[in-house]
DNA sequence: CAGATAATTACGAATATGGTTAACTATTTC
DNA sequence: GAAATAGTTAACCATATTCGTAATTATCTG
């Protein structure tokens, strides 16, 4: 009954570091370091979230083609089509509801 | 920077009970009972899982017109507005991205 | 091969979160 | 007014998160 996906972007996207994290990868992908700098933490305390985010799908990693010491991080793009889909039928149900109540209305004014 | 409004959306929803709380009242309203039965957890703490869904805007309460001890709690309407814009703004940003990376394999295969 | 660099994993401490039982408040019913 | 009911707040405990420093791994550069 619980959608273990959903959960675990919701997670990822609670913290703050994390979605500072996402608002910066949008724009283009980030080298961990640069994103740690952004976020002012240390940088093993960036890699512990990239590595949450990685768990939970939002973000992939791959290595610079020149130096693979470097690890490249972005955005995956269907990251949040759950999040999306739960939100869609959030919005379908209220829906449901509004004309529900409408019709109680009517019902009660006659 | 950082969003206070989308933060709290995002931490209350995080957790699986109060997910499963906001599936419930999306279906219809529910008393405060009700929602700790089925969620199986005990009233105290379902009653704070109320309080951090109310504080992040996610649920109202009120009581109940002909007996004022039971709360009835529903889903805010505009609830989850600021989340699907941020949704929304990550979409378009990607899609961006997208069109510029079209753009430069244009550019290297010439 | 000997640094230097990019990033991760290991570890211990501080803080936050969530759960339960017990006590309390407010309201209704007899 | 006394007992019952709905729900919240209080107090306490267990677990999970998150942080920074230190140690480690892997790769590059001279």
């Amino acid at each position: 009954m619980s959608a273990p996906g959903l959960d675990r972007t919701l997670a990822a996207l609670a913290d703050p570091h994390r979605r500072r994290v996402v608002d910066l990868l949008r724009e283009r992908p980030h080298r961990a370091g640069e994103l740690a700098q952004a976020a002012r933490i240390s940088f093993p305390a960036m890699s512990r979230h990239l590595r949450t985010l990685r768990k939970s799908g939002l973000v992939e990693e791959d290595r610079d083609e020149f130096d693979s010491r470097v690890r490249i991080y972005r955005l995956r793009p269907d990251a949040m089509a759950e999040l999306k889909t739960w939100l869609a039928e959030t919005d379908a149900l209220w829906a449901r509801q509004l004309s529900a109540f409408k019709a109680h209305l009517q019902k009660t004014s006659k």
